[in-house]
RNA sequence: GCCGCGUUCGUCUAAGGGCUAGGACACCACCCUUUCACGGUGGUGAUACGGGUUCGAAUCCCGUACGCGGUACCA
């Protein structure tokens, strides 16, 4: 039998969603859709003192820009719910005290002084972090070294304790990687993990493989440093469910800054966006941008995620959300590490901008011209500009400078790029061309520029000498799309208004 | 330190025993364009190192180096 697929992300709401966990949620999602199964989203709210409010927020939002919605999640709820872990925390207990009853756990009543002491004592630098594991298991005070009394009497008073797993020793845990293939560990290396904390509230480790069970998931997809803990994971599936049961896992390799893990640093010091959206921590008032407000497009962000660590096999770089639904394999997701880069981040924001209709942008763009102090009007100018300015721009940001001059005349026109060559003749030449604008029945910018070239031969003038002039009066410097596609849009009115004034000036 | 995972142009990657190691970003040159871009053509540029196995290795095995992750009552 084969289960309904299942996969599952568990954020924590302490921070803003880094690129990482988004391509997390990404894999995981694509995964789901193309097996015609689930996405849920639960929230691992688990340390109350790292918890940061308004976060948990974000992260929907940063799903819903993507267009990653959950099928499950607190917000939308599910059948399986509570999607909160703070939320279920009764559930827990009840497990963990299993594994106490079945000896494969057991109480540790261990004060954090007492923790440091024994760490400080056994710390040498051949072993700079000691661990509670079976080596000083026994000097500890636990429910292994207490007599039976001496622990009920601890328990029925309510003295502060947790759960730890007992490791067992000597044993080697192997598992299946869908990405990785065989993975192996040492049990006797890693340490008595605590599973349910002094608060009542489970760690990641049980309450990961608690609600997998609870919540049927079929499939776990998560970041490599987690690999580490996995055989901790793989014994708490064989105490309480059975092993056959446990999901099928996979890492994912790290996105790497350029120096190390990328980071919230990387971005201040290098000026990229690390997160999707930009966040606001509400305790260090601490901004740190996002793709969206860099002028990023969701298909450019996702497509270029996902290509950070997944390749099909052929040499297609650009996929559509669907597309990448259909062509996704989770076994050729790499192994190593993706160094982030950004140049390459906005060449698919460029390539996506020139392949998308400006339908599915131009609410986006027309809120940053508002932004600038503009009244757009005109829906069908607004729409024709951007039809024409969309292949030169690369983020949405970049509208704004390839064509402002479209809405807002040009004042004080800096002429020194022309003005050592200029005489009356070019003047009057232009006279000469408003009088020809003014008599042009369709005013298209193949008639406006024959006209243009007609006039400058008459008036034996070489037209590469005016057309840049042109260019000042209308739109006041040296830029933009080609001139009489410029004056074409612009229309008869404005277009002479310009040349007028430019004439003035010179 | 210990444990684990990695390692192909500067970067993202293709090639999973066999043609001159392919593509993309970036960079450079040329073309297009009498603006700035877009675009087009071409170019520089890589299998970390050392041993094996094999007729033949980027590919399989071993070792070394380097990188990253973990080593918390954080996730």
């Amino acid at each position: 039998m084969t289960k309904r697929v299942r996969v599952r992300f568990a954020p924590s709401p302490t921070g803003g969603l880094h690129l990482g966990g988004v391509r997390t949620v990404l894999y995981n999602y694509l995964f789901a859709k193309q097996h015609g199964g689930d996405f849920i989203l639960r929230i691992e709210d688990t340390d109350q003192s790292r918890y940061v409010p308004g976060a948990e927020e974000y992260i929907f939002n940063t799903l819903q820009w993507c267009g990653l919605e959950p099928d499950e999640s607190p917000k939308n709820g599910g059948k399986y719910g509570p999607y909160r872990q703070s939320e279920r925390k009764e559930q827990y207990r009840k497990y963990a005290e299993q594994l106490v009853a079945q000896g494969q756990a057991y109480y540790a009543f261990d004060t954090a002084e007492e923790l440091d002491a024994m760490r400080n004592r056994l710390r040498t630098t051949e072993n700079p972090s000691p661990q509670y594991d079976r080596t000083v298991r026994m000097q500890m005070r636990n429910s292994f070294t207490l007599a039976k009394e001496e622990v009920d009497g601890l328990l029925a008073a309510n003295t502060p304790h947790v759960i730890r797993i007992k490791m067992p020793e000597h044993e080697t845990v192997q598992f299946h990687d869908m990405i990785r293939g065989d993975v192996s560990f040492d049990t006797s290396v890693v340490d008595d993990k605590v599973l349910l904390k002094a608060d009542g509230m489970p760690t990641y480790h049980l309450a990961v493989v608690v609600d997998d069970h609870l919540m049927e998931i079929s499939h776990a997809f998560r970041g490599e440093e987690w690999l580490p803990s996995a055989p901790v994971h793989i014994l708490l599936w064989r105490y309480l469910f059975g092993e056959e049961a446990m999901p099928q896992w996979a890492h994912l390799p790290l996105i790497l800054g350029p120096s190390g893990k990328l980071s919230k640093r990387d971005g201040a010091k290098y000026g990229f966006p690390v997160f999707a959206m930009n966040w606001t921590d509400p305790k260090t008032s601490e901004l740190t941008d996002g793709f969206k407000e860099k002028g990023f497009l969701p298909e450019a962000f996702i497509n270029m995620l996902a290509m950070l660590g997944w390749n099909d096999g052929t040499e297609q770089e650009l996929f559509s959300k669907d597309e990448l639904v259909q062509r996704f394999s989770i076994e050729k997701v790499h192994k190593g590490g993706a160094k982030f880069d950004y140049e390459k981040a906005k060449w698919f924001n460029h390539e996506w901008i020139k392949k998308l209709p400006i339908d599915s942008y131009k609410e986006e763009v027309k809120k940053l011209f508002v932004e600038k102090g503009l009244q757009l009007q005109d829906e069908s100018y607004f729409e024709k500009i951007l039809s024409l300015v969309k292949d030169r721009c690369t983020l949405l940001s970049d509208f704004w400078a390839h064509s402002f001059f479209f809405f807002i005349a040009p004042k004080e026109i800096d002429f020194t790029p022309i003005k050592a060559k200029w005489f009356d003749e070019k003047t009057s030449f232009f006279g000469l061309y408003i009088k020809a604008l003014n008599g042009i029945s369709d005013f298209k910018a193949a008639t406006l520029e024959a006209e243009f070239k007609k006039l400058a031969e008459e008036a034996t003038l070489k037209v590469g000498e005016l057309q840049l002039p042109l260019r000042l009066m209308l739109v006041g410097g040296k830029f933009g799309p080609p001139v009489f596609e410029i004056a074409e849009i612009l229309g008869r009115e404005e277009t002479i208004n310009r040349i007028e004034n430019g004439l003035a000036q010179l």
